[in-house]
DNA sequence: CATGGGATTGACT
DNA sequence: GTCAATCCCATGC
């Protein structure tokens, strides 16, 4: 399996965000598929971005399909996949996974057992996949940190488009994408009439 | 150099 | 439902 290419990640954020959802991040022995992500971009205040080119934003603004991970609260590494052309700053925040390999190691760097609680958030995700802020502007192809296209052959799952989560500003924007109906995605999940495609 | 504010989570009332 | 934990870094004096 080939991990996705950076033309992948260059394009209009939002298009990647819901492009997204049904690939699979792997990294250390566990991996899942994507159930939920988020786009971020510098034209609106929600985004780290949004304040210019500074040390923190400086992956952002960076070449396509790199990791941006940044430590969240003081507490949680959240990973985002930069998107869009160099100059640009543009992420999708990667917020929930469907755990699909290395169950038990998951459940050892969380010290859970439920699977729906292993990777339904984006502070758990990195925790049950052992990613950290080190692997901030890291290639997403080379690894070690790594997202593969979409597998099989199966119909693309029904993705739900309701506003982001968790922020104070732009609060309106559409740009919050899931998987209709699917245990993992985070609380508050949305309602399963906005925005089903 | 001091300060303030989070793209969250989990424990507790 | 409420709330504290805890650290990076952008901003302002």
């Amino acid at each position: 399996m080939t991990p996705l290419g950076a033309d992948f990640y260059e394009r209009p954020v939002a298009e990647v965000a819901r492009a997204l959802i049904g690939c699979v991040v792997a990294h250390e022995g566990a991996a899942g598929v994507i159930v939920e992500t988020e786009a971020y971009h510098d034209s609106e205040p929600a985004c780290h971005a949004y304040v210019g080119l500074t040390q923190r934003t400086a992956p952002l603004f960076g070449p396509p399909g790199r990791a941006y991970v940044y430590r969240s609260y003081g507490i949680h590494a959240l990973l985002n996949a930069v998107c869009e052309p160099p100059g640009v700053g543009a992420a999708v925040l990667i917020r929930a996974l469907a755990p699909l390999q290395g169950l038990e190691l998951m459940r050892a760097r969380r010290g859970l057992e439920r699977e729906e609680e292993l990777c339904s958030g984006p502070g758990k995700l990195t925790q049950a996949l052992g990613v950290e802020l080190h692997h901030n502007g890291s290639d997403l192809a080379r690894g070690p940190v790594r997202v593969y296209p979409r597998a099989g052959a199966g119909r693309s799952p029904s993705i739900l488009t309701s506003t982001r989560i968790g922020i104070t500003k732009a609060v309106e924007l559409p740009w919050r994408f899931s998987v209709a109906g699917d245990p993992h995605v985070s609380r508050p999940r949305p309602p399963a009439s906005v925005g089903r495609r």
